[in-house]
RNA sequence: GGGAAGUUAGCUCAGCGGUAGAGCACAGCAUUCACAUUGCUGGGGUCAUAGGUUCAAAUCCUAUACUUCCCA
């Protein structure tokens, strides 16, 4: 029995930790295998070295609301979690730690950093995971994965070797975007372009021998990069080029070197651009080694490589650059060139730079050997299961984005020179790019002589097999049948093409489906100020101290009620009336409590929703199931502000502001015994119904009120059946919803009278209706008993005068309701009101008239429309007659 | 340079063909009655600008301006 009194005060902290732990030692958080449905979404794995941010916050929330609700409505429902092994991102921690006793990995050794990454993974892990049980993500625990578990490692090698026989996988020698300072590759979207203020220096390249053009013994080169000219292998000149004709086939000297390279012409150089022509150096620039690819066949173009793998000059340089870090000897060779005399000038130049997205390092395209994934053959496969909506974009615009970024999709690079990782399953006998190497692709060695590469696997790889490594691929059946593929993968937007656009890849082409059906995404989660949260400025907001401070469920509330495929704007406020709405439902629970209002078996027996008879009960069950199909259609479209902006206002504004307030009376047992039993068990059956509605998005307080509310013993809310608003057969009941709708219009009007004339609240009126009808009249006196409570209405009568001066008039609803309060009146002030109200009005008859007046338009508006405007006008000349009369009448005199 | 998005009340945003909305902020009034983490009431908008489509445009189309993001 649930027979203790709803705490005094709502306080998030003492119901929450409690609840996380009961949830998950019943087993609610495993999915129900049984069910006939199911209903599966896969955490976006966090990083295991992180700890919850903002995003996170909203990325698990969003799933976990549609989780929760599939899991009422009877769904094997499973949130999928699990954490990511974040090579790099382990890589920089541990480097950075080691940075400050001057040492690097190099210095460790393989074997003793992955002791260590290890470690580090067993601290940190417990973290993130924490912070999610604490935000009451619903995630099936006993099912976690880890991106390194034996099995997905075994899952991961066999995809390598997979893909390889399929020949999507290839071993190849290509520029790479180089991470000089983690002495890595990195794929295209982990290079962040930064505009940054650089110089552009003109150089000039002597002839070979001794040829001048138009009187000059050279051209100028321009060139960001000087210490390249080391590594030059051409000069590009466009075809068209009035120049182009002579020079082409020329043969210049690369200064410093001396080394012959041949003017070839190509179509990539902008002619309006520095001096109309550029230097080739195919081993340091995409452009350049695409322009090698086009003319090796015909042109000699040397690929030559001048760095070493963490950024100094190496060999292939003059002794005098050797070991130089790249930017010193870019300050070297500019003074050499200088003191040359083939430094032209030097201009400021603001241009894009690649930097790494992890460690913001300045990147180098390196020429090395590199495992690849092509890129077309997936891509092709994505867009066909997009084109046939195999899988379908709930925002339209990312479809428009991902078709344009499938179709120019390049080769994925996908090793990494880095140890925290799954290992290559790629085995090499003898030397690279010398005779009698060989490469083989297989999960064990083939042999003792063979060793396996050094490298590993770029994280996404991994990651793009989550919805079905998580499940037991490669074995089928189990899980795998259950819960692959899955509903809907939700995360922000910037992830799409990393991790959804490859999930989508690695499932079409591993087990030949779509790992979803659709794809939710959501924008970045801004400060206040719309700025972009960094810990650089300082207005980072963390979700713990939130939580700390509002509780989960304002976090999860706000969350919801902001989120959006735009980017969204956070703040304290916001989370701040989260928690404010809790505590209202915290204190509206209380308040029923008090009244007596539990939902027992006994009650639950009473409950015969058709049998409703009397209007207020009748108004909030029809308001109620409005909501819930509101909240459904809103939920079944991701759009989570319309489903939270709908529960909101119901509760706060339906629910307490007017049922409470109008069954005050009966639930405290005044008036006829019928009425009261009857709003007593309507009560406490609406308001579980609202908590179930509202169980999804604030999971904890909804879960600890109706444990009071309810009366059963080991039950909890997050297990019960989600409301079945359809099958709420209530048509016989809309009229009498339609009366309290009239009330609700009646009070409000009084209302506003009353504060226009301040007219202090214990300040009882009495009211005169004004040739009212028959049903209008026995409608007021029905509701004398609200309208005294509500609007202090103490006595009412019916006459047939206007208003006379010293009294008031309100339109409502229809009705003149007259109010005599002489001695509050002021007759200017109530003219004006009156002139103005007159005002509005007009205006709209103005409108409507000049829609009805329209030929066109009665002949094409859809017919209920043109009623419904027919209808609105008759009320408006109505209302307008009213008003004049009690202008031209009493008012008139003032 | 290419592409996308946004521009609605002081602020943050919803609405996306048929009577301009919410929250916050602001103003006034109230408070032994579940809730000051409250209640009631109010002021405030030619829906960026200019054209067009339509019987009807905040909503659809086209330009322009400004802001932001992505890609090169």
């Amino acid at each position: 029995m649930n027979s203790d009194a709803v705490a005094t005060r709502y306080v998030p902290q003492d119901i929450e930790r409690d609840l996380a732990e009961r949830w998950e030692r019943a087993g609610c958080f495993t999915p129900n295998f049984g069910a006939e449905r199911a209903f599966a979404v896969m955490m976006p794995p966090p990083n295991v070295t992180g700890t919850l941010h903002l995003g996170h916050a909203l990325d698990n929330t969003l799933p976990d609301i549609l989780v929760r609700r599939a899991r009422m409505q009877g769904k094997a429902a499973l949130y999928q979690p699990g954490t990511d092994h974040a090579s790099i991102a382990v890589h920089v921690v541990l480097e950075r730690q080691w940075a400050k006793e001057g040492k690097s990995r190099f210095d460790y050794g393989r074997e003793a950093f992955l002791e260590k990454a290890w470690e580090w993974k067993d601290y940190s892990h417990g973290q993130i995971t924490g912070q999610l049980r604490k935000l009451g993500i619903s995630c099936d625990w006993s099912n976690e994965r880890f991106t390194m578990d034996p099995a997905y490692v075994r899952a991961v090698n066999k995809a390598f070797v997979e893909l390889h026989k399929a020949g999507l996988i290839y071993r190849g020698q290509r520029l790479v975007n180089w991470d000089p300072n983690m002495q890595t590759a990195v794929s295209d979207l982990e290079v962040k372009h930064k505009e940054v203020q650089g110089n552009l220096w003109h150089v000039r390249y002597k002839f070979a021998g001794g040829f001048s053009y138009r009187g000059v013994d050279g051209i100028e080169i321009a060139t960001t990069r000087p210490e390249t000219i080391l590594a030059d292998g051409a000069i590009a000149i466009h075809p068209d080029d009035e120049r182009a004709k002579d020079l082409i086939g020329k043969k210049v000297l690369v200064p410093m070197v001396n080394r012959e390279i041949e003017i070839v012409a190509d179509e990539m150089v902008d002619p309006a651009f520095g001096s109309g022509m550029v230097k080739i150096t195919a081993a340091h620039d995409f452009n350049d080694f695409a322009f090698y690819q086009r003319h090796k066949d015909r042109v000699n173009v040397p690929l030559i490589n001048l760095l070493n793998k963490n950024g100094t000059m190496n060999g292939n340089c003059p002794e005098a650059y050797r070991g130089l870090d790249r930017f010193a000897a870019r300050k070297k060779i500019v003074n050499d060139l200088n003191e040359l005399g083939q430094l032209v000038k030097v201009e400021k130049h603001a241009h894009n730079v690649g930097h790494a997205e992890r460690d913001d390092t300045v990147l180098e395209p390196f020429l090395t050997w590199q495992w690849y994934v092509k890129g077309q053959p997936l891509a092709q496969k994505c867009l066909q299961a997009i084109e046939r909506k195999e899988v379908i974009f709930v925002n339209e615009r990312d479809a428009k984005v991902m078709g344009h970024w499938l179709e120019n999709i390049e080769d994925w690079c996908i090793s990494r020179q880095l140890w925290w990782g799954h290992r290559i399953p790629a085995w090499l006998k003898g030397e690279e790019g010398v005779e009698g190497f060989e490469v083989r692709v297989q999960e064990d060695a083939p042999g003792s002589e063979w060793r396996q590469d050094e490298d590993i696997l770029d994280t996404w790889f991994s990651s793009a097999m989550w919805p079905f490594a998580t499940q037991g691929w490669p074995q089928e059946g189990g899980r795998l049948v259950q819960f692959y593929p899955g509903a809907v993968i939700m995360n922000g937007r910037d992830i799409l093409p990393f991790w959804d656009m490859r999930m989508l890849m690695m499932g079409l082409q591993l087990t030949g489906v779509a790992p979803f059906k659709q794809i939710y995404t959501h924008g970045l989660i801004l400060d206040e100020k719309g700025q972009k949260m960094s810990k650089s400025k300082g207005n980072v907001i963390d979700p713990l101290e939130l939580i700390e401070q509002f509780g989960s469920d304002a976090v999860r509330l706000t969350m919801a009620s902001i989120a959006s495929p735009l980017d969204m704007r956070m703040s304290m406020g916001k989370v701040e009336q989260g928690r404010n709405f809790c505590t209202k439902l915290w204190n509206a629970a209380r308040f029923l409590q008090m009244q007596g209002v539990v939902l027992t078996t006994e009650v639950r027996q009473q409950v015969k929703l058709g049998s409703i008879a009397h209007p207020v009960n009748a108004w909030l069950v029809v308001e109620l199931q409005r909501l819930a199909a509101k909240v459904d259609a809103a939920l079944d479209t991701y759009e989570f502000q319309q489903a939270t902006d709908a529960l909101y206002h119901f509760f706060w504004g339906i629910f307490c502001d007017w049922y409470l307030e109008l069954a005050k009376p009966l639930l405290a047992g005044r008036g006829d015994a019928a009425a009261v039993a009857e709003t007593k068990w309507v009560a406490a059956w609406a308001f579980e119904q609202v908590l179930k509605l509202l169980h999804p998005v604030i999971p904890f307080v909804t879960e600890a009120v109706w444990q009071k509310h309810v009366v059963a013993d080991n039950a909890f809310l997050m297990m019960q059946q989600w409301p079945e608003h359809k099958a709420w057969a209530l048509d016989k009941l809309l009229p009498r919803h339609a009366e309290v709708e009239k009330l609700v219009a009646v009070v409000g009007g009084l209302r506003q009278m009353r504060a226009a004339y301040r007219i202090a609240p214990k300040t009882k009126m009495r009211v005169f209706a004004v040739k009212v009808a028959a049903d209008e009249w026995q409608f007021l006196q029905d509701n004398t008993a609200f309208l005294d409570s509500l609007a202090g209405v103490e006595a009412l009568a019916r006459r047939d005068s206007a208003a006379l001066v010293g009294e008031v008039a309100v339109v409502v609803a229809g009705m003149t309701l007259v109010v005599p309060l002489a001695e509050l009146v002021d007759v200017a002030e109530e003219r004006k009101r009156l002139a103005k109200e007159l005002g509005k009005l007009e205006a709209d008859v103005a409108k409507v008239g000049a829609l009805l007046g329209n030929e066109g338009y009665l002949q094409r508006a859809p017919a209920e429309v043109v009623a419904e405007n027919r209808a609105r006008m008759a009320e408006l000349m109505d209302g307008k007659a009213k008003i004049e009369e009690m202008l031209r009448g009493v008012y008139g005199h003032g």
